[in-house]
DNA sequence: TTGATTATTGAATGATCGTTCTGTATCGGT
DNA sequence: ACCGATACAGAACGATCATTCAATAATCAA
């Protein structure tokens, strides 16, 4: 018979919830950014001593990772989906995209913009692995749209005269765009009209 | 008869060159942005003590004040130099706009991207006058974007149904993210290669 | 030459940084 | 009941942060 439950870790068990611990820090991170959030920051918001965060992550570039993770699997993973979605067109999924980032940018609930482009923009010698883990997830995103729409190009969706990895650039570049746009006051309307001009000229295949 | 050449200061006369210490503060802000940028990091850069640097600028926030302006008046100046030349067509000004951006964003001789949008794209509370101050500058940038777009609608260079602020928004949105590909390792001809699809997104008369 | 003014140098300031130590509490296994 | 293991709370660590002080040097106006 085997052991459906995990079984606990022996010593005493950690008394805080380290999912609400991480959102906590996500938002402080997203705000600020990666050299702006100290770590007396941390534990003010978290509610966590400083000693069990350093336990639980190492140190604040652990913790930063962690946070890196936690904001793709609660953010990023929705904001992605219609690129997997095989029910939507290939022009739907980035219209779709496209209009997610525009609320998801605005939402009054959250920091201005994408935690992935603006939490650590600019940072110090002695903190460039911290840039480089969020260079390589923008990077892996791209590449995850342009794969999508290599596929759409496959599936004769594209104009012949199209390069998906251009295309792929340019949207993402316009999702970028509107993340500073947001940090500096857009409204969800204003992304999405900036969105509409983007899909506009779409490269459809005749 | 009056004084033709300004009246020097009373007391000792400054040795350090001060254009030639903000250049070298720019590319240090410009590089890793206000928060990570110390004062130690700024005198060993610039072979300038701290006391003169206070002298002259006050505290770290008024020399980032005047590092602003110093890029504004040696980089700014020239990106946006098509904005306000006459002999170039409204599309013609927005193209060259965009592809100095390509050029100047991916410039081997200073840090990648735009100092404008990623020197202080996120930081602490007490830091926020700082944040201010560039998003001043770049929705100033933007209005003048925007101003010169409706210059060229009141011409009928522009497709009759088109809005001057939300094409203007889109461009600046575009340059934006263009400063973030560059972040990333964007080559010029990738640049340029996404400024030409924006443009064919112009909406031109007909 | 003298006094007022401003700049320079180098050391020192208190505050905050990320991190760790010390001692105690709570778990599973025996 | 006891032991090894893990987590806790709070104080403490040296390093670095932005900033300023004290003493000296160089200029102008008189």
């Amino acid at each position: 018979m085997t052991e459906t439950k995990a079984r606990r870790r022996a010593g005493r068990p950690r008394v805080f919830d380290t999912d609400a611990a991480l959102d906590k820090a996500v938002r402080l991170f997203w705000q600020r950014g990666y050299e702006a959030t100290s770590m007396a920051d941390l534990v003010a918001e978290t509610g966590v001593a400083a000693a069990s965060l350093y336990a639980a992550f190492d140190n604040k570039a652990g913790l930063f990772a962690a946070v890196i993770e936690r904001y793709a699997a609660t953010f990023s993973v929705h904001l992605y989906a219609p690129i997997n979605d095989p029910a939507l067109s290939t022009y739907e999924a980035v219209k779709s995209l496209l209009e997610r980032a525009a609320s998801s940018f605005s939402e009054p609930g959250t920091p201005a913009g994408c935690f992935m482009y603006s939490a650590a923009a600019a940072v110090s010698p002695a903190s460039a692995a911290i840039e480089c883990l969020l260079r390589d997830k923008r990077i892996a995103a791209e590449a995850l749209l342009i794969e999508r729409l290599q596929r759409g190009a496959a599936q004769g969706e594209l104009a012949a005269n199209t390069d998906p990895a251009v295309l792929g650039k340019f949207i993402n570049t316009v999702m970028e765009g509107m993340s500073v746009q947001a940090r500096d006051g857009a409204t969800i309307n204003e992304l999405l009209s900036i969105a509409k001009m983007a899909l506009d000229r779409w490269p459809a295949a005749i």
